[in-house]
DNA sequence: TTCAGTTTCTGAACACGTTCAGAAAAGCGC
DNA sequence: GCGCTTTTCTGAACGTGTTCAGAAACTGAA
């Protein structure tokens, strides 16, 4: 018995399932991926995987998952090498982009999945707080490790949850971009930096420094 | 034979199924309406709504439709009484939301159903540009019938458009807002529409201008 | 080894949206 | 009215995700 195997004969099982589920979705997206063509594959019934893993939405959960740990480790090397703050926001945009490439063939299947209030898989809900946070630390740290900006606190504070939400909507855009490679979500990242960075001095100025303050925290308030 | 009657056997089954399929989305939800239930409440097979119907989904663009003329007729009275720009916006977001209210215990099942770009009823498709020109002619109409303002010509043609988006978004935000009668959405649409008015000005500023311009048509693009 | 308790798995059943060959009804020129 | 075409409808069949009573396999203490 090799040595990676899991203690459980569960947890083995569960474990096959996932993989095969991982390999299929990315292969065949998620329509094609059938709970009874894995279980089929695997040489076990479909009761099976909902014993493991109870609903076929709870596997994409997995793959959620599996994609925002590939963005952190994708994002680190490259965060170590940059000191603007604008850059280094640009990195984790970046990297979170490429870590969805391979699923944009089936990518509309995905969110349509995923885009519930009350499915688990829900990036704002509490099942998906493991996954949120990976990126939420992301931006925290691009913010942190960049040289000394003019942010105020008040607004620095509350940018983390704001830029995981934006790269949620950057993502959307990305779904439904019909452009040769993406090619039009990375130039609207890299114009949305270049306002934001033409911008963002303005957010000291007294009359708008608290209104965006505001609008942030209350962006931020809907995964409550 | 009412005078209000079609023309055709076929408009008037069709008319049937519409309307009884739109009382039950209201009252019971995307899920909880089945094909079947509809037929049953008809009289009629389950052949025969899809021949009216290619599918459940073409049945919500018909709801779809219904908000959207809805949301016209409630804005129109309102945008005869105010002049300045923030105001006419703010009218045409709010009772953009008003109409969506009903539907907010089951919103989440709509969303689910509405966002996949290969889905007919997502509402960037070519067969929603009807119920999407509806908004963007009010939101147009906000526009230029509102005092001069300082908007240079660039960004004001591309607003209509984008504010289209913005309006999606809320109602992105409104489906996944847990608070009560949905104040939070209603705050964020108050303070955004005051952020934009200390912000509007710094359109016209020369580092700004041409980032808002093309960050607006980017944006707009995704329609493609 | 035995055996009770727990974990894991089976496979039939259910309701769903959708499809489609063919039946029924409607429409229409004569 | 008749006959023919087109429109409208039927209902069984298919594949789907999910459920669940009960069978099987495993685990650990005696």
């Amino acid at each position: 018995m090799p040595a990676e195997v899991r203690h459980t004969k569960g947890e083995r099982t569960r474990e096959r399932i996932r993989s095969a589920a991982l390999r299929s979705f990315r292969e065949n997206g998620y329509d094609a991926t059938t709970i009874r063509g894995l279980a089929d594959e695997l040489g076990m019934s479909v009761g099976a995987t909902n014993y493991h893993f109870a609903s076929k939405n709870h596997l994409i959960q997995e793959l959620y998952l599996d994609v925002q740990e590939r963005h952190w480790a994708a994002a680190q090397p490259l965060l170590a090498g940059a000191t603007e703050l604008i850059e280094r926001l640009r990195i984790v945009f970046e990297t979170g982009l490429d870590q969805l490439e391979p699923y944009h063939a089936h990518a509309g299947e995905f969110l349509s999945a995923a885009v519930s209030p009350r499915s688990p898989i829900n990036p704002l809900s509490a099942e998906s707080a493991e996954a949120f946070a990976i990126v939420e630390g992301l931006f925290a740290e691009a913010i942190d490790g960049a040289a000394p900006t003019r942010l105020t606190d008040d607004v620095r504070e509350r940018m983390p949850d704001a830029l995981v939400l934006a790269h949620l909507l950057l993502a959307l855009f990305w779904v439904y971009d019909t452009s040769e490679g993406r090619q039009r979500t990375r130039l609207l990242l890299d114009r949305s930096l270049r306002l934001l960075s033409a911008v963002l001095p303005l957010a000291r100025l007294p009359l708008v420094r608290g209104a965006v303050a505001e609008v942030l925290a209350l962006v931020g308030s809907v995964r409550a």
